[in-house]
RNA sequence: GGGAGCAUAGCUCAGCUGGUUCAGAGCACCUGCCUUACAAGCAGGGGGUCACAGGUUCGAAUCCUGUUGCUCCCACCA
């Protein structure tokens, strides 16, 4: 059968895929085994397939294919988030293309239509994680929504309501007039913008022509003032605090007072306070009972209480207004001015602060568990440096809004009875009964249940829980699944939602479990485009995750991904390492190639250089493995995939291969054959977490595979001593072929030309790798002699001093200046070297292993200087 | 405004509690090769005052201080 010269990843990675599920290689079910777990950072349900997916996912691929292989019971849950306001902001899309308006639809017509569009396209994600090759256990996919999770998250919220830590409140929360909806604080991204700053002066009550003059960003929110302002030390304006002011055009009169607060540099040092459209405001209206007045409605409209603005965009009120402001002589002057405005993340419309009902978790309490096992480190964050970012959050944790005015989601299950008295109760006839205790003429007809649903977070903080066990929050008795995959091993996650998802799913998990959710927390870094932008849908500069893997193969997208991603670091993606990647499939390709076309005679001895070869990469193998492992538990994944590329390309291919490779269309003996089997046997183990696909082909084709003899499931290499005397002993001799193979360069010998290398060496010199370098530098022999040629390419390797006779006269000029230049540098090293043992207190205060170090270095660099003089005499 | 981090080859990065793993890797680049597994390849090679300025030390890319330039997170300056 003819192999194909190139790999074609194509053709093979669905048929292994589709064998993998059918052997259920991903299901895992809880047995005597370790279990190693991670719960997959659930994507928006409809959402699709980008970069950060790809790089974040692989990851998670590449530690559940490992701790396979290891012989854990890897279980990598899948599933999807609802994603509230996103998904429901796309549905609001959706349907007002085909004319209908959300305001129109009932509650219930609302959710059917949201459940199409997630029936819909709900999944496909997970669809696409498979083509990259994805061993995530599918019959385990969860949904936030799924009726039992769903039920689960209802019952944390009564939970956590009777132990006191939610409760109904009116406060000053982020309002996005778009999405019609509170928002938490970690949804708001402030973001500098130009602006102008307004100076408007407001006359003094019982004066003539007295005037303060304040500063704002925002002059329509002049209709919401109650009152001015100072700072208390500020002698300007000492003289006003306690009268009363006019705010223009609405004619109000409002006190002036002072606080501390005031920074008497800003602006004028005169603040007008508007406590309904600003939180500090509002806090200063409380301080000082100010009164409360709300002009806007909660699409961003002003209402009512503005005048003749109102109905009008606040946006559109505030040029108009300034220009009324102008004419009727208010306005002082207009400044530029750089400030920091509040986006909604989701929606990008301008937030605006709004005093409103809402539903809190109170956090501090329930943060403290969270925070202190991060810092003792039984939560371990790689990298490292995110322990600090996350200590500053938790310890100025403010409390948690969790009501938003959506429909999509797990809505409030509280119900109010028409006097404003509510229950919180998992049924509204729960709820009645309640409700009765205090008016027992209630009916289920009287009582209406809460409109809002809870913030998507509110259900993927009990993830790492909810996907084993949605019971254990109401009975507090984990199930059997739950016992055994709780705590998880590793998360991986970008460091963007460590506030949003990861420390909330650590306070969840002490307040439920009584146990951290997980050990690790991998962070990743953002992918970029090369240029280092972000990528994003507007600017176009990301790249389709599938069309990559239809030109490079998953394989190659996978290793290009991991290439240059260490933790927390952004990466740099360019499709040039998925290139890189695809390469280096190709070559692996090709050793099993080579090897595959080789034909054995039995009758062949096992040829020393072969013998020596597998000794030498037995060895060599064992250092690598030891690097390996070292490097993922230290989660420097990217620094393990270049260790085994490594020993693939250079070790493998460029060396070992070369070893041991027959002449042309010659036979191999068996023995070696067989041992180069082996050893690519376990280079593709090592391999197979990066590149599954190509690596579960070669596997079947090198040998005949029983049943289930997977590489998926195939037992990681065992670690076993290094042989450090043979590698020693091998790189001396690899000094001497690049030597060789120099001179062949550099005066360009055809690799076909055999030449003979001559050696005076010491007695006890090792031989052992001497058939190696003869067969890599093609020699026609190596020979030991006394004597020292006049005619000859020469280097020194260490103690011994190889000679290369060369018919043709050689330039002796360049033979002389090459010795030269090699003598000279070795005395400049010899110097420095003197020149630190002759330092007394070098000598005295170095540690004895180091100055045994210089002592070597001398001795090696005086008898190399000798060689290189003998021979330069003999040049002369 | 507060906090954290970074600066090493053209690019992306490694370099642990100072000392032959000290100036490294991959890619890119240059020079030779269509050598019979692979040109998606092979064999070689050239690239760096380790941001700048001081200090500690026998010895600093590594520790300390300052300067400059980036990045991220948090925060209500109207």
């Amino acid at each position: 059968m003819e192999i194909a010269k190139k790999f074609e990843p194509n053709k093979i990675e669905s048929k292994w895929y589709a064998q993998w599920m059918e052997k259920k290689f991903f299901r895992s079910v809880p047995d005597e085994r370790e279990p190693y777990t991670i719960v997959i950072p659930p994507p928006n349900v409809t959402g699709v397939l980008h970069m950060g997916h790809m790089l974040n996912n692989t990851i998670q691929d590449v530690l559940i294919r490992r701790a396979r292989m290891l012989g854990k019971n890897a279980c990598w849950v899948p599933g999807t988030d609802h994603a509230s306001i996103a998904t429901e902001a796309k549905v609001v899309n959706k349907l007002r293309e085909q004319g209908i308006n959300k305001s129109d639809l009932s509650r219930e017509e609302f959710l059917q239509h949201a459940w199409d569009w997630t029936e819909k396209h709900g999944g496909i994600i997970l669809e696409q994680l498979k083509r990259i090759g994805a061993s995530c256990d599918w019959e385990r996919t969860r949904f936030t929504m799924d009726k039992d999770y769903y039920n689960s998250v209802i019952d944390v919220f009564i939970d956590l309501y009777e132990k006191g830590h939610i409760y109904r409140g009116v406060r000053m929360i982020n309002w996005d007039p778009e999405a019609l909806t509170a928002l938490s604080d970690e949804e708001v991204i402030h973001k500098e913008v130009n602006s102008r700053l307004f100076y408007v002066r407001y006359k003094i009550c019982d004066t003539d022509d007295e005037w303060l003059t304040i500063a704002t960003t925002r002059p329509e929110t002049i209709l919401a003032d109650t009152g001015l302002c100072v700072n208390p030390d500020d002698e300007r304006y000492k003289k006003y605090i306690g009268k009363r002011a006019i705010v223009p055009i609405i004619n109000r009169e409002i006190p002036i007072i002072a606080d501390e607060y005031i920074d008497m540099t800003f602006g004028t040092g005169c603040l007008k306070v508007t406590p309904a459209h600003d939180i500090n405001d509002y806090e200063l209206s409380i301080k000082h009972k100010l009164q409360v007045i709300d002009i806007l409605n909660e699409n961003g409209t002003l209402n009512n209480q503005a005048l003749h603005y109102s109905g009008k965009d606040r946006f559109t009120v505030r040029k108009e207004i300034a220009k009324e402001l102008d004419e009727q002589g208010y306005l002082v002057k207009v400044e530029d001015h750089i400030n920091k405005v509040g986006f909604s993340e989701r929606t990008n419309a301008v937030i605006e602060p709004r005093l409103s009902l809402q539903w809190f978790l109170r956090m501090q309490q329930l943060a403290k568990p969270a925070l202190e096992n991060v810092l003792n480190d039984k939560i371990k964050f790689h990298p490292n440096k995110f322990k600090n970012t996350y200590r500053h959050w938790m310890e100025n944790i403010k409390d948690w809004c969790i009501s938003r005015q959506l429909w999509w989601g797990h809505r409030v299950p509280a119900w109010y009875a028409p006097d404003g008295k509510f229950a919180v109760a998992k049924t509204a006839e729960e709820a009645l009964q309640k409700l009765k205790i205090n008016n027992p003429n209630l009916t289920l007809e009287n009582i209406k249940q809460d409109e809002d649903v809870l913030d998507t977070w509110f259900s993927s903080w009990l993830w790492p829980i909810s996907v084993f066990d949605t019971q254990v929050f109401k009975t507090g008795v984990p199930n059997d699944e739950l016992k055994y995959y709780y705590p998880t091993n590793d998360l991986v996650t970008a460091p963007e939602i460590m506030f949003f998802w990861v420390a909330r799913m650590i306070i969840s998990g002490y307040e439920y479990m009584n146990d951290l959710p997980f050990k690790n927390v991998y962070y990743t870094g953002i992918v970029r485009d090369k240029l280092g932008r972000k990528m994003s849908k507007s600017l176009g500069n990301s790249p389709d995750p599938l069309e990559l893997i239809e030109k490079y193969g998953a394989d190659g997208v996978r290793v290009g991904m991991l290439l240059s991603s260490p933790a927390g670091n952004d990466l740099l993606f360019d499709s040039s390492l998925c290139e890189q990647g695809r390469n280096f499939s190709n070559k692996v390709w090709n050793a099993f190639r080579l090897i595959k076309g080789w034909k054995t005679d039995e009758q062949l001895e096992q040829p020393a250089a072969c013998k020596i070869a597998a000794k030498w990469f037995e060895a060599r193998f064992q250092q690598q493995l030891c690097e390996i492992n070292d490097l993922y538990e230290k989660f420097r994944i990217s620094e393990a995939l270049m260790s085994v590329y490594k020993l693939v390309w250079d070790d493998f291919c460029s060396t070992y291969l070369e070893m041991i490779k027959p002449g042309f269309e010659a036979p191999i003996d068996t023995q070696t054959l067989n041992d180069t089997i082996t050893i690519f046997e376990n280079l593709l183990k090592l391999m197979h977490p990066f590149m599954p696909f190509v690596t579960e082909e070669i596997w079947h084709l090198i040998k005949q595979r029983k049943d289930n003899e997977y590489l998926i499931v195939a037992t990681w290499p065992e670690q076993k001593q290094i042989n450090h005397d043979i590698l020693q002993k091998y790189n001396m001799a690899a000094d001497v072929i690049t030597n060789v193979r120099n001179i062949r360069n550099e005066k360009n010998i055809a690799n076909k030309v055999k030449l003979s290398l001559q050696v005076i060496a010491p007695e006890n010199c090792d031989k052992s790798f001497d058939d190696i370098i003869i067969k890599l530098c093609n020699l026609s022999e190596l020979k030991y002699t006394n004597e020292k040629i006049s005619n000859a390419y020469t280097f020194v390797v260490k103690a011994n001093e190889y000679f290369i006779p060369f018919s043709k006269e050689i330039d002796v000029k360049a033979e002389i200046d090459a010795l030269n230049k090699e003598l000279e540098y070795t005395k400049g090293f010899l110097a420095s070297v003197e020149k630190k043992l002759n330092n007394e207190r070098f000598v005295n205060n170095a540690p004895a292993s180091v100055i045994e170090t210089e002592r070597k270095k001398y001795n090696d660099a005086t008898q190399k200087i000798k060689l290189l003089e003998d021979k330069l005499s003999l040049l002369k």
